[in-house]
DNA sequence: TCTTGAACCTCTAGTCACTAGAGGAATTAC
DNA sequence: GTAATTCCTCTAGTGACTAGAGGTTCAAGA
């Protein structure tokens, strides 16, 4: 059986965290000690795992969720790990290419300027409208 | 003069961000009608124009709010406009490659499972731990 | 067995940049 | 004059945590 602390060295997720995880039904209620301290075993540190590779791979908790709840799952069932993989995907190229864009306009603004400062500053200006920038670009996320 | 909402509808900006601009000093406090409906002059709308763009290119507020301050300056000062643009681009560069690892990973993971499901998904099975991956990669943010 | 210090508990609130909705007042058009 | 639209303030919710307060329990050494 392993404490929080131990949980948390060995998933590098914080304690806190793993608290509100448990909060948000993502990690079960595990069982207390006889003055009210979590114990874990080790179905819990593997979902603790995954959880956090999960995350690190960008997917949010509803979608994490979700590829739990296909624990021993089988056949077609699982294809739903395969539609959030690519969905993932999908949402991940999307806002690369926007921050690509976000990239060009920015570079070019940040030379806009050289430096002089007698007046004004092209940075500054470029900064006030999109009607120098070379296309669109949105923040979005 | 002009009202919230044509302010809203020239600038792409909903109603209540802009009254949430307000409250964060964004915008300086309108004038107000006999009846306290807030009325804007030009300056602010070219300054919520300002705002936008600068969101649009993925300026947290408080660097927004930096740039605005800088309204009027001169010299030396101006270059606090530079390296807010410099910082943008570094952290908008290192976002990219991260997101590009993380799409790596996940393109590989994604092609990782044949369809079958006999008896194990190695989507399902990829996302649960990060020993079968190529490198390292966080999402942060 | 006692003591001490580390680790744990719950709960609240803060982060960022908004967004939605309730319940009511003002403005505008006809 | 009335009805439709717009506006007002205020509260609370989003996602995924994180920090801190104030208090309790555990584990190890003496
Ligand atoms: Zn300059
Ligand atoms: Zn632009
Ligand atoms: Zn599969
Ligand atoms: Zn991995």
């Amino acid at each position: 059986m392993f404490s929080i602390g131990y949980l948390s060295r060995h998933t590098q997720v914080k304690i806190p965290t793993i608290r509100f995880y448990e909060d948000k039904g993502l990690l079960p209620r595990p069982d207390r000690t006889a003055g009210n301290q979590r114990r874990y075993d080790d179905t819990a540190l593997k979902r603790l795992i995954f959880i956090r590779h999960c995350r690190d791979l960008g997917l949010p908790l509803t979608d994490i969720e979700g590829l739990l709840s296909l624990e021993g799952a089988s056949g077609r069932d699982l294809n739903q790990a395969h539609e959030i993989a690519e969905r993932q995907l999908a949402d991940l190229r999307d806002r690369i290419s926007r921050l690509r864009s976000l990239e060009a306009e920015l570079s070019r603004i940040s030379k806009a300027c050289d430096g002089k400062h007698d007046h004004v500053c092209a940075v500054l200006h470029a900064f006030g409208g999109h009607s120098e920038c070379a296309g669109p670009h949105t923040h979005l996320k």
